[in-house]
DNA sequence: CCCATCCCCTGTATGC
DNA sequence: TGCATACAGGGGATGG
């Protein structure tokens, strides 16, 4: 589930499963949803065996669940769910799942065995053992998270809109030195994360800006109203437990969220702006469909 | 730095 | 009906 809003469902889900649990089996049926671990499948099953997971972290679309210390340097096991990963709790012994790339049994004090399911359709998604690395800034790595760290994966991706230490002027200073269309610019998790194609879309609409408007022709003013759309949006969205199309966008328990019901622009072409009646448009920006009002969305 | 292109994959919808 | 093609919410690598 990629953009931030699906995936911070998902660490909600998982925290109050996985914090406190310790891990019993890792079985890794297919390496591909390892592409980001140094190291081989039996490698990630004997790292991660017998660890406790401490809190479920996110930051933009990466989560991370920080394991207890074994007085090495700290480790955390990180995700990215990629265009189609699911994290589906079951029961203890539950039978495979369609997609199901990797399995990680746990034994909870409370809530004792649960099988946490890595399913990906599309293999884009991958887990990994990653070192935790300090913050920038010094203030803590993500929601979900107290410690000033971030696995090292994710040290180069900027902090989200919904993040506490997100500053607003910082992101509008990268974001007015882009010469790049805001489109672009506003998927670019370098620059502010956690922004996929779809909240981007109805952000843009939401702010009345055209996609491919230069990012740097943003007066501090535009560039602040847009940054307050993305916000609204992805709390919105949030709210409505994200967006999902068909069943590959789920929470940890398999049930879909609202708020496709709820989209202004994204996979609307040809049909009516639910402001003025035109037709939503769809081109090409970078490779990805964009979709807006021409009329409320003027270039200028 | 910026941009376009390609890559990783599977599944579904669409057009011929 | 079969077959080819386009497209899908991600990110990273590469070459110009």
């Amino acid at each position: 589930m990629p953009e931030l809003p699906e995936v911070e469902v998902v660490r909600a889900g998982l925290a109050p499963a996985v914090i406190g649990a310790r891990v019993v089996a890792v079985t890794a049926h297919d390496a591909r949803a390892l592409t980001r671990h140094d190291g081989d499948s039996a490698a990630f099953e004997a790292a991660l065996t017998g660890r406790t997971f401490e809190a479920a972290a996110r930051r933009g679309k990466f989560l991370w669940l920080p394991l207890r210390d074994f007085a090495t340097t700290p480790q955390a096991l990180i995700a990215h769910l990629g265009m189609s990963g699911q994290f589906l709790l079951r029961p203890g012994g539950a039978p495979i799942e369609r997609h199901e790339r990797i399995r990680i049994d746990i034994a909870h004090p409370a809530h004792g065995e649960v099988a946490i399911v890595f399913s990906d359709q599309r293999t884009f998604g991958s887990l990994a053992l990653d070192a935790l690395v300090p913050t920038m800034d010094g203030a803590p790595g993500g929601w979900g998270t107290d410690a000033a760290v971030t696995p090292s994966q994710v040290a180069h991706i900027a902090r989200d809109p919904l993040d506490a230490a997100f500053s607003d002027t910082r992101t509008i200073a990268a974001m007015r030195a882009k010469r790049s269309a805001v489109k672009r610019v506003l998927l670019d998790q370098a620059v502010v994360s956690g922004v996929g194609n779809i909240y981007a879309d109805e952000a843009l609409w939401a702010a009345r800006i055209h996609p491919e408007t230069a990012a740097s022709a943003l007066s501090p003013e535009v560039a602040a109203r847009l940054l307050d759309e993305v916000r609204a949006v992805l709390n919105r969205a949030l709210a409505e437990g994200g967006t999902s199309f068909d069943a590959q966008y789920v929470n940890v328990n398999g049930q879909a969220g609202y708020f496709a019901h709820s989209l202004n622009a994204y996979g609307r072409a040809g049909e009516p702006c639910h402001r003025c009646g035109t037709p939503i448009r769809r081109i090409v920006i970078g490779g990805r469909s964009s979709h807006f009002c021409p009329r409320c969305q003027r270039k200028r």
